[in-house]
DNA sequence: TACCCTAATATTGTCAACAATCGGACGACA
DNA sequence: TGTCGTCCGATTGTTGACAATATTAGGGTA
């Protein structure tokens, strides 16, 4: 899964960069539960920074809602509903649909090759472990993203890669996902794939939208088997690095 | 055109939040030219604030799209580019594709009929000024800004109305936008509620993107008859408040 | 004259202290 | 006993000063 999200080698990484990169990964991986205060002072001793670039990272993760925040009350880590994930869901099945038909359209044949030999390598490890693991090892998310990333519409990249791919992990960290689809979705990858080899940008398309819709409904189904009521995913509200198990954080 | 962007209400208005608007609006209407760099010292004391809040409101103008910032060298004005706004109408095309199809399965009768009387409002400015300035008066926006806070996808909702509208706005005043489409628009205005009545979403999306779509093309065809080659808004690259004829700014 | 190196300057990034605001606890009163 | 008002503590918002970095001007050399 390399570079998903290089910001190397652009000269001039700030602290608020660096403090900004760790707390959405903390935040994204499930080290910050979803629901929990984040106090500036807190971090900032824990971190060993000021409030002042501690500030700015928050405001970035508010910016990719990550966070909400509430003037003079503070921010807090969104806390996920079953609601949010579906209308994510509706969202990549529009945004990723047309990141299909453009990749059909502007996608060059090495890229394209490049996507078989992904695939390829997903089969090898998606046979040795008989499909029970496709979501959790990002090999899904790694997929969807080159297709993004081959549609070349600049704003849809920045939009879906740098917003709504965190998103969608941190819902896969919450929620393990289901792996009762892994093998289907692996399937409907290949066609895809087929699909931008053949330049059909409609059927690539078609394709994509009803791959992200199948997915959307299993989950669907399978909130309703596991709690019929929206439920959310972290009942609890605990304060951040209440529990500092693993010590001071690592300098920046 | 009534609470676009309404922040009203809400209590507790920071001073990051009314410089964040302010600085917005002044992008988004021109004032601050695209390309301008944005001088931290020189606009806090014109404000007469301090630097804290102001990049603050940077910050989220960063987020926003509405400026470019590079580290240890500061923030500027986007340049608006050709290619740039036909990707946001590709990307419009997708998401209000979707937003009026969610409209039609889950708009109520008594909101349809508000619209239909926005559109009635409408064809009486409209017929007035016969059709020149359906655009310029910020009429067809607000349209599609009804029908996407009726798709009732918050995610999609803050999307579309935080950020895009936004830079859709600064796209009209940078380029005045085309007139000759206006009546053409207004008329599929109309197709779009009626699908949205007729309670047929698959129609609703069909001719929501077509409309967009028609919209691009002749963006695309204006483009080529004034500037064969992909040419910026603004070439001259001037410092923000250099001239400062409005004097100071009015307190925040 | 063109190029490179150096130094001055201005801007941004960061820090610590001050002011404003909110949430909760305590106590008074119906 | 329940509810309201007030006070206190803590957190956030804001400010001005300090440090680090990039840009620019100038001089020296090939």
């Amino acid at each position: 899964m390399p570079d998903l999200n290089d910001q190397l080698g652009q000269q001039g990484v700030t602290l608020a960069d660096r403090v900004f990169a760790r707390l959405r990964q903390a935040i994204v991986e499930g080290e910050i539960p979803s629901g929990t205060k984040i106090s500036e002072p807190e971090l900032a001793s824990e971190y060993g920074i000021s409030r002042g670039p501690l500030r700015d990272a928050i405001g970035r993760l508010e910016a990719c809602h990550l966070v909400e925040r509430r003037p003079n009350v503070g921010a807090r880590v969104v806390s996920l509903t079953q609601e949010d994930l579906l209308e994510l869901y509706l969202l990549r099945e529009a945004l990723e649909g047309m990141a299909a038909r453009l990749a059909a359209e502007r996608m060059s044949g090495r890229d394209i090759d490049e996507l078989r030999k992904l695939l390829r390598q997903h089969q090898e490890r998606a046979e040795l472990q008989e499909g029970i693991a496709y979501f959790q090892t990002e090999g899904d998310l790694d997929f969807h993203y080159r297709i993004i990333k081959a549609s070349g519409n600049v704003r849809l990249i920045k939009l879906l890669c740098d917003d709504l791919y965190h998103l969608m992990r941190m819902y896969r960290f919450q929620f393990g996902m289901a792996s009762s689809r892994a093998l289907i979705a692996f399937r409907e990858h290949g066609h895809i794939v087929e699909a931008i080899a053949d330049r059909d940008p409609e059927m690539a398309e078609l394709i994509m939208r009803r791959h992200i819709r199948s997915s959307r409904i299993n989950v669907e189904l399978l909130f309703d088997e596991k709690a019929p009521k929206g439920a959310r995913a972290t009942p609890a509200i605990r304060s951040a690095s209440a529990d500092s198990s693993a010590g001071a954080a690592p300098p920046l």
